[in-house]
DNA sequence: AGCACGCCGACT
DNA sequence: GTCGGCGTGCTC
């Protein structure tokens, strides 16, 4: 017979191309591209994935090695997984072993499991005079089994061992003598119990309630354009843009019965943290155990477990955050990416991709539909919409029918001039005391991103910038202000450099300040304060929410986590205490993250009835504080794409940041000043910006030096050829180091 | 990655 | 004259 051979990618090495190896005749029917093998590579046996499978060569026979064996116990990445591994390395500029290592998170399981289950061997008749035998002649702990195995056919061992106190050489000895059996039996868990206890839900039955669910007009267009294009073979990219409360959700679901419905399966992408059990539950009632849930809670096994399921279509819909994209599901129809603007949906390692983009190419992949849904787009998904390169769906009125809540901004500017330095605004001071009154729930919002890193004056608003950049200064610990753009740096100045007010500060109060003065002020209202200090504890969040829920408190304090996702009906407040500070990030996306958060945070209230909320802010002009109160996410849209094609940021144009690392500040130095000269330098690349070597917000991470270079371009590919460049020079320089982060 | 090979300085 | 340091190159 003709040889047959495999292309494979040797895991854990830096040689960055695949090797060709004979496929064993035994093998030929298991071994499929995706496919993990183990190889002897040099000396050593190594793991592989076999990428490609062909019937000739171009190296020389005699050469060849054969592939060894295929480890049991491994999920195979599907071949839709690998054309996607293979996109993602080229995407991202990783190695093979990286893309691939990448596309399956999930590898192999750990020891099969099996609990020990005890039964009795003797005549229950005799059971008592046993009993009492065994306890005349000391055996107690022999009693206590006989004991409990009256009333019940068999036990588990490890009830026995934990409530009974009898440790398993005591139960061995009494199988020998004839007592009892041991049995062994492999653990028949619920699907979702795993799950299901990790988000502290105790029984099955409690989570599944089906309940009928009407779509109103809007939702229901949204849902039969979407069926419209599934039934005439047209699988496209949607924007699924609603207001806050319009019942995103219950459209996406419709929309993933339908595709369940024709055969297809659906993953629905969540950002971590809203992966609670308010999410959780609302799934389960829809799709009962069809769902699988990949969730960070799960030990290896259980993921395992999930996937396993996964592969042999004992589900139908995935949920899971950012690397349930990789779930091997067959005959995939569609894609929800929820709360689409995440920022949980980038990657923080490398290959730092957005699972949007690995999502869009996976639907391209694998001819299924992709829907985005949010009620604050990130830009650049608005912005296709508007190119219409994506279909855009919208929901403009609440599902419930309730008014969007009535938004006011307050410029805190004007209550420190009238003499009032509390946190809280007159206005909103009256509204608390109005709710309180009438025992209806507020929820104070918090806003830390960006938190004390930049310094503001109190009495004109201004923040300190750099002289030469349009970017606020960055307050580090050794009280210097410093640009992250240029580098410059200056002593933290006593007064305002613009009003010369001393009223000047790093910025803002921290949720336990605000949590003491909330008492302090309302010392009748019960308060419960909720950030990441007082959620450490497992579960803690969930039994918060519950409380709140419940009506065990009035005010609600907390930061970004109170906000994503969960409905309060009885909350008609809510105050939004530092709007600014996520302005003041040195970062193009500061207006983008200021404005998601103070939509999300406003549409918290008067989800069942009317609300109000209320922003307190020293920027009250910034368009992203005007166009959040008027809660018009077009007119925000329109002055941020102006701002990003000023400026020269996605989606106008493409960034490549470059994180050069060092313990030898020297040669860093030298290295990162050397390599942008060279790219400067360079014919092809002279239509792009470049930006640095900077200083990073932190310089020095456990003795390594860093520094930044900023590069843009509209062209993506020509970053790409850049990053091929920055590599070859960094070939020069043995200790340096360095990380790249397209977009 | 891990291993061999080879070049060079150090030391019984 | 040999032992062992590490720089270089290769692995189907």
């Amino acid at each position: 017979m003709k040889n047959l051979f495999a292309d494979i990618i040797i895991a854990n090495t830096n040689v960055d191309r695949p090797f060709t190896y004979i496929i064993p005749e035994k093998m030929r029917d298991s071994i499929i591209p995706g496919c993990p093998v183990l190889i002897e590579f040099g000396k050593i046996v190594k793991k592989g994935y076999v990428i490609d499978i062909r019937e000739n060569t171009n190296v020389d026979v005699s050469k060849l090695k054969s592939i060894l064996s295929i480890p049991e116990r491994e999920l195979s990445a599907d071949e839709n997984l690998l054309s996607l591994a293979i996109w993602i390395k080229h995407r991202y500029g990783v190695s093979f072993d990286k893309a691939i290592a990448t596309v399956m998170p999930v590898r192999s399981e750990a020891a099969e499991r099996v609990s020990n289950e005890i039964s009795l061997n003797i005549d229950a008749e005799c059971l008592d005079k046993k009993i009492e035998e065994l306890i005349k002649s000391r055996k107690t702990a022999w009693a206590r089994v006989l004991e409990e195995l009256k009333t019940k056919t068999s036990l588990p061992q490890s009830f026995i061992n934990k409530e009974l106190k009898v440790n398993s050489a005591t139960l061995k000895k009494m199988e020998e003598e004839g007592y009892i059996v041991i049995g062994s039996k492999k653990r028949k868990v619920n699907p979702l119990l795993p799950i299901l206890r990790s988000l502290g839900i105790e029984d099955f039955n409690d989570v599944i309630k089906p309940k009928e669910y009407t779509l109103n007009v809007e939702q229901e267009n949204a849902v039969n354009t979407f069926k419209c294009d599934f039934e005439n073979c047209s699988r496209n990219t949607y924007l699924l843009h609603g207001i806050t409360g319009s019942g995103k959700t219950l459209v996406f679901i419709n929309m993933i019965k339908y595709v369940i419905s024709k055969g297809y399966k659906a993953i629905v992408l969540i950002p971590e943290i809203s992966l609670t059990y308010q999410t959780v539950l609302r799934m389960a009632e829809h799709f009962g155990e069809r769902v699988a849930i990949i969730n960070s809670k799960l030990s290896k096994n259980e993921k395992f477990y999930q996937f396993e399921r996964i592969k042999n279509d004992d589900a139908d819909v995935i949920i899971g955050p950012r690397s349930a994209i990789f779930a091997p599901v067959k005959n995939l129809g569609l894609i929800v990416i929820d709360e689409e603007h995440d920022s949980a949906y980038k990657n923080e390692n490398v290959p730092t991709f957005n699972v949007r983009d690995v999502a869009q190419k996976l639907s391209e992949i694998t001819n299924a539909s992709l829907v985005l849904a949010s009620a604050t787009p990130t830009p650049e998904t608005y912005n296709r919409a508007m190119e219409k390169e994506i279909k855009l769906l919208e929901l403009k009125t609440r599902a419930k029918n309730t008014a969007l809540p009535k938004v006011s901004i307050v410029d805190m500017r004007d209550e420190l001039k009238r003499g009032n330095r509390s946190i809280f605004s007159d206005k909103l001071r009256t509204l608390i005391e109005d709710r309180l009154r009438k025992h209806e729930q507020i929820m104070l919002f918090m806003n830390r991103r960006g938190y004390s890193s930049f310094v503001s004056c109190r009495s004109c608003g201004e923040a300190i910038k750099c002289k030469h950049c349009d970017v606020t200064m960055t307050l580090h610990n050794n009280n210097r202000l410093v640009c992250h753009y240029c580098g410059y740096s200056i002593d933290l100045p006593k007064t305002c450099p613009s009003c010369n007010s001393k009223y000047i500060a790093n910025f803002g109060t921290g949720t336990q300040k605000l949590e003491a003065m909330t008492r302090a002020e309302f010392p009748n209202a019960k308060v419960l304060r909720m950030d990441t200090d007082s959620v450490s504890k497992k579960n803690s969040a969930n039994d918060m929410i519950r409380d709140f829920a419940k009506g065990d408190a009035d005010i609600l304090i907390g930061t970004q986590m109170i906000v994503k996702g969960h409905d309060f009906s009885n909350v008609t407040l809510v105050g939004i205490m530092a709007a600014d500070t996520s302005l003041y990030v040195s970062n193009y996306t500061s207006a983008q993250r200021t404005f998601e958060l103070l939509t999300q945070a406003a549409g918290r209230a008067g989800r069942a009835k009317d609300g109000e909320a209320v922003i307190q802010t020293y920027k009250p002009e910034n368009y992203a504080i005007v166009a959040a109160a008027a809660q018009d996410y077009k007119r925000y849209f329109d002055n941020e794409i102006a701002y990003r094609s000023l400026g020269g940021y996605p989606p106008a144009c493409h960034m490549l940041t470059v994180m050069f690392s060092s313990i030898k500040e020297e040669e860093l130095n030298k290295c990162a000043s050397e390599t942008v000269k060279i790219i400067k330098s360079e014919a092809t690349f002279k239509k792009s910006m470049i930006i640095g070597p900077t200083e990073p917000s932190v310089s020095k991470v456990k003795d390594y030096y860093r520094k930044l270079v900023y590069i843009k371009n509209a062209n993506y590919d020509i970053l790409l050829n850049i990053q091929k460049k920055i590599e070859e020079s960094l070939g020069n320089y043995r200790n340096v180091g360095a990380i790249y982060d397209f977009n």
